[in-house]
DNA sequence: TATTATTATGTAATCGTTTACATCATAATG
DNA sequence: CATTATGATGTAAACGATTACATAATAATA
């Protein structure tokens, strides 16, 4: 293995020239440099980067906390993630947490000792040091940066969208059809981006005059299974919705298909409307009509955000809110 | 940052004794072990991973290469091979290649120097040193397992399910239900995977004395939109098929779409079998009928091989084959 | 030209482990 | 009891980079 001792001898220098030619080229003459890099080429040197890391003690690694990689939501996120990090040359770390709070992993494993630098969370459950707030937070743990969810206490920095203004306007839409009768189905209770999508549902009836009705709010946990199932007890209702605002497009297509199931029309009798607006979206039949999220410039924001913390920039735009849209398809109808 | 050397104090011993104690705790008499354990637990110490990464020239890390990870199949395997990993204390380190051949970075980024110490490969393009063959690899590029796909010429390990048999199996039953003009919506052309599905659909004609037609097997790569165009294609024909096996099952989901906006009653008119049994398979309309592929399993067991490999074990079964199943559903009907 | 400021390079310590080797104590042997 | 094998511990040298500091070379100034 050539190492730097090597690139020094063949180039004449010292290894600290070599360090500073490859580090910093300006704190070195052109000349030298030149002969630097002209040995480097030669003995096909390439830095070790266990020893660099261990030196410098950081790993220019991202630990990112899905809680869910088969979510192809997630997926997409992770990906917008991926490509930032490789243009900054950062190397991305997957935690798949499954709902485990696995703080003690995470930090004995990772963080003590900055195997990773910085932590991406997808998820809602944050790990514990960071639920206390920045303040009174062991040094130890890096820089952290929420994707999608974020906390409503403690300003961790933060990427997603305006979840209350998107869950509104969807809707409105259903509203605009003329459905009066709109039924929720929810995500997990500790899901502030749920509790966001809650509460845009309730505007938006309000803004029609309509009450809340809280039998017409069933909880999923954003699977297609428990989409399935809240819809089924959605149908056992006297009066059956016309229409399901669902906080997620899996839970959607669940929720979709137990309509079929009851030998429901859609979306004759009954409007469905998704959120995420994921790949299959387009291919349910009917077509599934959702909200838009940007995934994929959601995981690079973030992404480009810790790497604004790791460099030591000012969390300037702690929170950043990225634009959703409306994507009418088939599924949502006028109610005759 | 307490280190090594703290706990040594505390203890009142060498550090090379600390070291023991620890990692080879039969080295060392049970008292001066005992004394080394109250002093670590007492001191908080835990062993700077990058320095002892860097020491032993090892990570405990391995780099698994996805093609895609936004699709659900990947996402699943990653999952099994996340659990052995987190199991042995290994990490997992996430590389998106996106059809991209990405030798160099790998190469220089975490092969070089150990930065993984070993690579399993999802897709059908692996790094170029391994497909010269194991006598003739840098010694510099760590072991290397298949997931899924695998190498014809080179015995590289891998771990899958015998596409050829699960292809037959499949085709045969949509003989089984009468149809004869069955087309074929293959993956992309360097998929290995994919010609042995080819295979089985051959295999499955010629057991009931039909001739292969070119003209029914059409080319997609795995994507939803491509699973629709070909289906599109395929409807063109003078004579439609009156069933269609697609190679996976985003294929066979576009597919349905496409024969629905072309006015197929499904599975009335077309019969359509999938590959994979994704979870959203079970919520299309009508229900995917699929092959079904053990997925997380597939993804444990590679991450079990590699470790066998790292661990000097002899690749004694250098490929393993799981078992599949036909998943009935409803998408698939006797030809009236 | 002599002196000082500036820039380029080298020397050597350091990061926190692991591990070969030396040393010392103890147990087994003759 | 002397001698040898065995086991437990300590000493110190790595691993391969970065970097504070010292020194040498050059440029700027008087």
């Amino acid at each position: 293995m050539v190492t730097i001792k090597d690139v020094a001898k063949l180039a004449g220098v010292s290894i600290a020239t070599v360090s500073r030619s490859l580090a910093e080229p300006d704190k070195v003459s052109e000349k030298t440099r030149n002969k630097v890099i002209q040995a480097v080429e030669k003995s096909g040197y390439v830095a070790n980067t266990l020893a660099q890391n261990f030196r410098r003690r950081r790993s220019n690694t991202v630990l990112v906390l899905v809680p869910d990689i088969a979510n192809p939501f997630f997926a997409n996120i992770i990906q917008g993630i991926e490509r930032v990090a490789r243009q900054f040359k950062y190397r991305v770390l997957l935690g798949d947490t499954q709902g485990y709070d696995e703080n003690e992993r995470i930090y004995s494993d990772l963080v003590s000792h900055k195997q990773a630098d910085g932590i991406i969370c997808l998820g809602r459950n944050i790990p514990f040091p960071y639920r206390k707030g920045r303040q009174s937070l062991d040094p130890a743990w890096p820089p952290f940066v929420m994707a999608c969810e974020y906390h409503r206490d403690i300003p961790v920095p933060a990427v997603g969208i305006d979840n209350v203004a998107a869950a509104e306007v969807g809707v409105r839409h259903l509203l605009s059809l003329g459905h009066r009768h709109i039924a929720y189905i929810d995500g997990p209770e500790d899901s502030i981006l749920c509790e966001d999508r809650l509460q845009g549902y309730k505007n938006a009836l309000k803004s029609s005059q309509l009450r809340y009705e809280k039998g017409l709010v069933v909880q999923g946990d954003f699977t297609l299974a428990s989409g399935y199932r809240a819809m089924t007890t959605l149908l056992q209702r006297k009066q059956r919705p016309s229409a399901v605002f669902c906080a997620n497009d899996e839970m959607a297509i669940g929720a979709m298909q137990a309509c079929r199931d009851a030998g429901c029309e859609l979306p004759g009798d009954i409007s469905v409307l998704g959120f995420d607006d994921i790949v299959f979206a387009e291919y349910t039949s009917p077509r599934l009509t959702t909200i838009h999220q940007p995934r994929n410039e959601i995981g690079e924001r973030a992404m480009t955000l810790l790497l604004d913390i790791l460099s030591g920039a000012s969390p300037a735009a702690n929170r950043v809110i990225l634009p959703f849209s409306l994507e009418l398809r088939d599924s949502t109808k006028r109610l005759e």
